[in-house]
DNA sequence: TCAATTTAGGAAACCGATTTCCCATAAGAT
DNA sequence: ATCTTATGGGAAATCGGTTTCCTAAATTGA
């Protein structure tokens, strides 16, 4: 395309001659700072208006030693909840003028201290790194200035780095208590691959909300898959329906368990949520589509993403920074799969 | 965290000192220029690598007049297939040690605007536009300078503009042929709403497959959908079952749509691939783990955003840009869905 | 009224690189 | 031996802003 712009190359040396003022002057005026007068700071800024001026940023980031800039270094190969913090963060750094540099490091540690030394020499004036691996071996000494650094959607035990993760204890508690407020006596519990924190998490608030409410927490109701996938939780829900006595709700530590549990209760003839209600986990962009649509415990990716960055923008405008595991609350989203 | 680094600090007169030579005999070591001594070079390399010396690239971009940074608009909500191309696009720029500068528009024109006033004053050296919508209005006039732009996952009908789209076309030739191939006579379609353009792609890679083969175009065994959805494709199945002569494969325009199909099919107990194969489209993250892995026409989301890169990045180098609308190839996964 | 203090605005330094320009010295030519 | 011509390297300009410092004028105070 290519197209012209004559903006591009207005300088606030052509602002200050329109104005007929001096360089500083204009910079001055055009920063609202003290010692210009009313009459002259509105000549400057007619004439960068009539101009259609725009500061160059990188002349900016050069003499004040700050990019506005902050790196986003992701793990992530799938992307399943990538987009969402990313949007978060993003529209938490946006309204203050900052902007993300993105870069991947698909989970190998040369590439990140690569790309970490490459956002470093752009000067970012902060760091966020989204993925999935609990991380207790910390960023490479080498290659870190005094950079603010949050962790997103991991967490870590590093002294003085704050991290943002889902609250998966509330969540499920939050799951299972949609449950009983609905009457349901006997909730199963449908978990994912026990070598995952969040399993050992959600399971204990299935468990904690039950014995809130004064049920027992009843082992034979927990099943456990080896893989978080639809077809594992196809093999759970066979396993639910042979039970003696049916339970009359399902809880699943993952929208995709719970849309494999619900196959094999239709299968069966089972009707959800007339005789077993299931609740999932995670809220996945298909789980509103399915057959039944189904009623699941949200992760506040975006929210996530917003905190993320907003920790980032105050550590760097504050120079303080607090090592902090900032749990976010999940939220329910109910659809037909759990009743009305 | 805020680790200390002593590199930050360290200029490149500081690797001049330490090499005992002036500041630009030293910068005209680091870039491999002329009019250095061997010996002399030598000795900065030494004293560049002993101090650790990373050159700021704010620095040199304000004198360089490049940024090596590019802005990625993205108009995309849902991310289902944004994280992949981004990846691709990362991947191709890295290499040349350009970074990305991610933004969102959701889909606004006004925001879209004010975020590449946002990036243009950060120098950026190029645009990639990544979003669903075909887009005749072009960029906002105002806000371009001679930046040249990409478009990725839409195309343009703007000169000078290149796009990178799927061949949806070729796509659904091949997973049509891939059924053909497997010796399966009487192949239905169902397609996706009608007013999408890739739905009119699609069902005519469908039936140039077929009439290439030798095989009618029969409209009765073309379904069309009212939405994307899964719900829809388990609507078209149960309208297939109903036909007289069970068809013995499906090409289904989505990957969800493929799945609400199998699900009916499952239903009223014909076997998937036995008794009719099933290909889908898009190859989405969770196609591989239905009860019966699905086999689709995978999307080449990461090549386009590959292709994207390298266009941009030819575009700033060669400061030539053709307007073309490149179709990549989608290929094909072979899962059970299509029997082997 | 005169000194002290504010206020307004300009000149110049600065951020950290690259690049141009210029000047020694060494090498080559006659 | 002298006159070019390369070659190596340094001084200074430059990119486009911000910030410090300084000075002249205006205001205030005694």
């Amino acid at each position: 395309m290519t197209l012209r712009n004559p903006s591009t190359k207005v300088t606030i040396l052509d602002v200050a001659r329109l104005a007929g003022v001096s360089k500083s002057t204009a910079s001055k005026a055009l920063n609202n700072q003290n010692y210009v007068s009313e009459a002259t700071r509105q000549r400057v800024l007619d004439a960068a208006q009539k101009l259609n001026f725009s500061p160059n940023k990188v002349a900016q980031s050069l003499k004040q030693k700050r990019s506005y800039a902050i790196g986003l270094i992701t793990d992530d190969l799938e992307g399943l909840f990538t987009t969402s913090m990313l949007h978060g963060v993003d529209e938490a750094i946006i309204s203050h003028n900052f902007n993300v540099i993105l870069c991947n490091s698909f989970g190998d540690a040369a590439r990140e201290k690569a790309r970490l030394e490459m956002l470093l020499a752009r000067q970012i004036d902060g760091v966020i790194l989204l993925g999935y691996k609990v991380r207790e071996r910390g960023l490479p000494a080498l290659v870190l200035g005094d950079v603010p650094v949050v962790y997103l959607y991991q967490y870590t035990v590093l002294p003085g780095v704050p991290s943002v993760i889902p609250d998966d204890f509330g969540g499920a508690i939050m799951g299972t208590q949609h449950l009983l407020e609905l009457g349901r006596r006997r909730i199963a519990f449908v978990n994912g691959p026990p070598h995952y924190e969040v399993t050992h998490l959600r399971r204990e608030g299935y468990r904690h909300a039950l014995e809130t409410a004064g049920k027992p927490y009843d082992p034979n109701l927990v099943f456990t898959s080896r893989k978080w996938h639809q077809n594992f939780g196809y093999d759970a829900g066979k396993q639910l329906r042979e039970l003696a006595e049916l339970p009359d709700a399902v809880f699943c530590a993952s929208d995709s368990l719970a849309i494999g549990v619900m196959d094999a209760l239709h299968e069966s003839g089972h009707r959800v949520p007339d005789d077993i209600a299931v609740v999932g986990f995670d809220n996945r962009p298909y789980s509103a589509h399915q057959r039944r649509p189904l009623t699941t415990v949200a992760l506040p990716l975006k929210a996530m993403g917003v905190l993320a960055g907003e920790l980032l923008i105050d550590a760097i405008m504050n120079e303080t920074h607090e090592s902090v595991v900032h749990r976010v609350p999940c939220y329910l989203v109910r659809r037909e799969s759990s009743g009305t």
